[in-house]
DNA sequence: TTCCGACAGTGGGGTCGCAAT
DNA sequence: ATTGCGACCCCACTATCGGAA
């Protein structure tokens, strides 16, 4: 098959709107690809490439490379070019893998460029990833689309999926089982504003500690350990101390579901980016794990003795949990059998006073929506607010393109300066993006054509989680996950917070 | 007809490893 | 030694489609 083909159904699906039109365009090129082409359509289509990570970025990509008059390429042409990119490695290797790019977009017409370039830069965005590109793959092959989806799941990715269906059809699904060794995609939670609001929706339900470390899927077979992150990454070498714990357990054929955190010697939690550089250190992992020894623990159980527990109640699998692991490797929690239960609010304080992140209620009878952000798991977090004035604002891209998107955030100094303390483009309705934009372009000073510097007098009323250590603006802290409440025109600069004040928080 | 679940998009900061300077 | 880049951790929130109620 030519790339001119998957390209062009690639801008059409980014030109319409609809879904199911989406999903249709998708399946026409699906059935069309033939079997050699089938492990490149599916993932390219889905905006990802089979090869993961090859080292290329916008940097590599920036130069303009003059296009080709027709379209000769094939999808394997291009395959094996981006394989031959995921392979240069050592001195040179940047500019050698620059030149390879540079080979391929020449031979590329203006639209495959276009598509290329998108691929490599991670930014397909048309408005289609793997839930869209699976339910295409069910309509092209006439396999139940619930069918398709479960077998994403228990096999962690769209491709090994699509790439049995395609070659043997609807009856290869059945081979898609929960299997210790094989990562499936973790739960996860929605957010509430308040304890009482998700207790009040959920119980009868238990109220769990949230712990602010890496999510951890460990799956354990006899002696041979295997610990992957929420992204299905194998991070086993850089967590020994897992492996030890996982070894250490009764049972075996196991899979469990957890999160890896640092405690110091009193037993509080050490900061989360600790625990993120701790785990993202693989070249001496020893002397990583003797500055920051990390510390297991569990909250569900996925798999015991090799039986599936996925479809039993959350009530069933903790019941399992707390048979095979040790309290303190378990998460504390409590149970609130009503919405007035009083434990879950004194349970809430007593998590945070332990220095914790938050809760996570989760509903007594829900099975574990294996990828999903399942309706029975309910996080809540504290929140803290801060005014701040907006310093500069940088234009927006995509469905933001000419709107000022990006805010730059500033707080007040005794001296009447101020300094910022990071940016946020979250909380924004297509309304006060609109009014923002023309609010900041009254207060420009000069713009790069990325960046709006303004006068400092539009104050923003900014949520944000705590904060955290940064080295890259001056106050030496940044606020973790801003975002942006209302606009406050009713304030003046000088009433905004002051860095005394946030520091203090 | 209205409501709501699922999905995609728009990016934030930090940290590590590697290559280039 | 320092800097720049890419990858991958953590993540909040809004808009939209389309099926459920």
């Amino acid at each position: 098959m030519l790339l001119a083909t998957l390209a062009h159904v690639s801008q059409e699906v980014a030109a319409t709107s609809a879904r199911s039109r989406k999903i249709a365009l998708l399946a026409g090129l699906f059935r069309a690809a033939g079997p050699a082409d089938v492990p490149v359509v599916i993932p390219w289509l889905a905006g990802r490439l089979p090869q993961g990570r090859i080292g290329v970025g916008w940097q590599a990509l920036k130069d303009p490379v003059p296009a080709a008059d027709t379209a000769t390429l094939t999808i394997r042409e291009a395959d094996d070019a981006v394989t031959a990119l995921a392979a240069v490695a050592g001195p040179g290797s940047q500019a050698e893998r620059r030149r390879l790019v540079q080979a391929l977009l020449g031979a590329a017409t203006g639209e495959e460029q276009r598509f290329l370039i998108a691929l490599l830069s991670g930014e397909v965005r048309q408005g289609a990833l793997d839930a869209v590109a699976g339910e295409a793959l069910a309509q092209a092959t006439g396999a139940p689309s619930a069918d398709v989806r479960r077998a994403v799941m228990l096999a962690g990715s769209l491709q090994s999926v699509a790439e049995r269906l395609l070659a043997d059809g609807p009856d290869a699904l059945a081979e898609f089982r929960l299997t210790v060794g094989r990562p499936v995609l973790p739960m996860l939670a929605r957010t509430a504003g308040s304890v009482a609001e998700a207790v009040e929706k959920l119980a009868p339900c238990a109220v769990e500690e949230k712990l602010d470390g890496i999510r951890v899927q460990v799956h354990r077979r006899g002696d041979a350990v295997r610990v992957y992150t929420r992204t299905l990454d194998d991070i086993t070498d850089r967590l020994p101390e897992v492996t030890a714990a996982a070894l250490a357990l009764e049972g075996d054929r196991l899979i469990l579901d957890g999160e890896v955190i640092a405690l110091d010697a009193d037993g509080r939690p050490r900061p989360f980016q600790e625990v993120a550089g701790r785990v993202g250190s693989r070249t001496d992992v020893a002397a990583a794990a003797v500055a920051v020894p990390l510390s297991p623990v569990f909250f569900d159980v996925l798999a015991a003795d090799g039986e599936d527990l996925l479809d039993l109640s959350y009530a069933e699998r903790r019941t399992t949990l707390d048979r095979l692991v040790p309290e303190p490797m378990r998460v504390r929690r409590v149970v609130a059998p009503a919405p007035d239960s009083a434990e879950a609010a004194e349970f809430w304080r007593a998590t945070l006073g332990r220095g914790h992140e938050g809760v996570v209620i989760k509903a007594l009878d829900t099975p574990y929506s294996a990828g999903r952000r399942g309706a029975g798991w309910v996080k809540v977090k504290p929140v803290h607010t801060l005014d701040l004035v907006v310093l500069a604002a940088e234009w927006g891209h995509g469905r933001r393109t000419g709107r000022l998107s990006n805010l730059h955030l500033g707080a007040r100094q005794p001296d009447g300066s101020f300094v910022m303390l990071g940016k946020t483009f979250k909380g924004l309705t297509d309304a006060m993006l609109e009014w923002q934009t023309t609010r900041l372009k009254e207060l420009a000073l000069d713009d790069d054509g990325f960046t709006v510097r303004v006068r400092p007098e539009l104050v923003v009323e900014i949520a944000y989680d705590g904060l955290q250590r940064s080295t890259r603006y001056p106050a030496g802290v940044t606020l973790r996950f801003a975002r942006v409440l209302r606009h406050r025109e009713d304030k003046r600069a000088e009433d905004a917070d002051t860095v005394e004040t946030v520091l203090g928080t």
